[in-house]
Parts: C-alpha cells; sequence; structure tokens
DNA sequence: CTACTTGCAAATTGTTTGCATGGAC
DNA sequence: GTCCATGCAAACAATTTGCAAGTAG
C-alpha cells in the first residue's frame, strides 16, 4: 500500500517530523501486514532491510506513529504485557487466544463495537478505545474435546 | 469474609499446599476489597499488619491463587501491563479509564458476557476469561464536554 | 523430619531514556 | 547550519526465580 504510505509521510512532515530512512521502512513493514505484530517482530522485519536499525528506534517510532494515529496498539492474550501494533486502517481485531494450541482467533471489531454502543447508552460515557482479551479454546479445540468427551 | 477466607484455606489444605501467615494475611486483604488491586497495593496493605513480607512472597501467593481459582487477574488501562487482583466472588469488573480525570467507571459483566455468547455462537469457541478495557471519557467528563461544546 | 515456603537479591522481560553522533530539511 | 533523530548502553518497571534458611503439617 504505497499510498498508505505517501499518506503517512506527509502526515510526518506536516507535523514538523522529519521523514527518516528507518521511519519509512517501519511504515513499509506494518503496511504489509494484515494482523498485530510486536515490537521484535516489527524489528527483526525492518533488520532485514536495514540491519543498522536498532530496538530503541523501532520502539520511538512505533509511539510516535500511535500518538499521530497512524498506528493502532493493544495488548494480547497469553502474554498480556507484550504490546502489538497495526496499521490504523481496516477494521480493528480482537483476539481470543486458545489455552490448547495458542492459536488467535480473530473477533471482529462488529462485537465489541456493539458493547461500546451499549455501554454509550447506559452509562453516558464515551469511548475512544477498546481492548478486548478473550482465553479460551480455539473452534478446533471445542470441536475437539467434544469429541473426547463424547468417545 | 472469613467464611471465604475459610474456604480458601481449606481448599490450600485439600491441595496439599501449606496455610502460612503470608497466605492467611493476603486472603484477608483480598477478602476485605470490593474492586481490583495491583501487587503493590496488595503489598502496601499485606505490609501493614506482617513488615517482614516480601513482595515476592505476594506474587508467588497471587499466582497460587489464581490457579486455584481463589482470585481473578486482569488488566487495565492506562498502565495496561501492570496486573491486577481481587476475589473471584461477586460479578466480574471490567473498566473504561477516564482520559480526562482518570476516574474508573466499572462495567458489569453481563454486557461482556453477551459479547462472550455471541463469540460462541458465531464462532464455536469456548470462551475460559475475558478482560476488556475501554479508553475514554466517563459520564462526567462527557457531560462536562457537551457543555463545553455547546456553551 | 521433610517438603513446601519464605525472604533476599539477582535475573528476566519489555520498554524507555540520556547522551553523543549523525542526518533531514 | 540547526534541530530532530538515531544507535548504543544504561536505566526502569513489573514480575519471576535461585538459593539458603525457616516452618507447617
Amino acid at each position: 500500500m504505497p499510498h498508505l504510505i505517501d499518506e503517512a509521510e506527509a502526515l510526518l512532515h506536516a507535523r514538523g517530523f522529519k521523514v527518516t530512512p528507518q521511519r519509512t521502512l517501519i511504515l513499509q513493514v506494518m503496511a504489509g501486514q494484515t494482523s498485530y505484530l510486536d515490537a521484535d517482530e516489527i524489528f527483526a522485519l525492518a533488520h532485514t532491510q536495514d540491519a543498522s536499525i536498532s530496538l530503541a528506534t523501532v520502539y520511538r517510532t512505533l509511539n510516535l506513529f500511535a500518538e499521530l494515529g497512524l498506528i493502532d496498539h493493544r495488548y494480547v492474550e497469553p502474554e498480556h504485557r507484550r504490546e502489538v501494533f497495526r496499521m490504523s486502517e481496516g477494521p480493528e481485531q480482537h483476539y481470543l487466544t486458545c489455552v490448547r494450541c495458542g492459536k488467535r482467533t480473530v473477533i471482529h471489531a462488529d462485537l465489541l463495537n456493539q458493547m461500546a454502543n451499549e455501554l454509550v447508552r447506559r452509562k453516558g460515557v464515551s469511548v475512544i478505545s477498546a481492548c478486548a482479551c478473550f482465553t479460551g479454546y480455539c473452534a478446533e479445540c471445542t470441536a475437539a474435546l467434544k469429541r473426547q468427551k463424547r468417545g
């Protein structure tokens, strides 16, 4: 998505931030992904293109992009304390992490948006961002366990 | 809730764990709370009763209690990576943290349970635990901002 | 007694920051 | 040329762990 990258660089420029090779590289890495990546994964991908990039720059850049609204960041199970990031484009995703196989099941935002709307209606609050993390069994493991129980 | 504490101690015993003064103390601290506390807060409260208790013991004990299902743990905004704990008794709580005043609005579990049910129905997964964190404006700040906008 | 627990300090993990150098504009 | 940005290493914060000493059962 070169278009996305151009827009992002224009925004950087407009806000007085410099368009450095590192920032462009991280934009490229992020734009090529559909799901969330953690800082280490982003660093590893960027590092294959530019071996001199540092993890600190990755963190600083991700934080800058998040402040500018270019990327979303959230936490997922089971390593909940590790932050993950992705471009803000496209529908938000949340996850159910399977305790049996570790797989993440994507939960699209409509469900959480319903919840956010319910919240707004019931409590009079306004919601800026929402993060939902579920732990459980994915569809396959749920089915497998049912079979096991039956058999 | 001495009743809760007795039950917890009985469970410890039944599972072959020892009922130490530290564990009893932490149970007392937890039982006296209605909302989530982080490890430091629990340590601070315990420390007023027994100055020799260590933070490591608090962490170990909380993890043990969580494994036994005695307490719930989750993460809340804005310091999302810090874990918070409370006794499993009573309705689960989730929070919306206000970015303007910092107040936490309690979100009772029925909303999230609806979402979990929806998930089960739509995706065939099973949900063990769910954590939802919202960032936004609490009811007061939402109202204040509306007034400000109008006035 | 014996195995589980504790306290302490050190180790880990994820992320941030100070500082001197380097580079975008 | 002037700041902003980078890389490095050290600092931080939250949590975990190794180990020797202590204690519940």
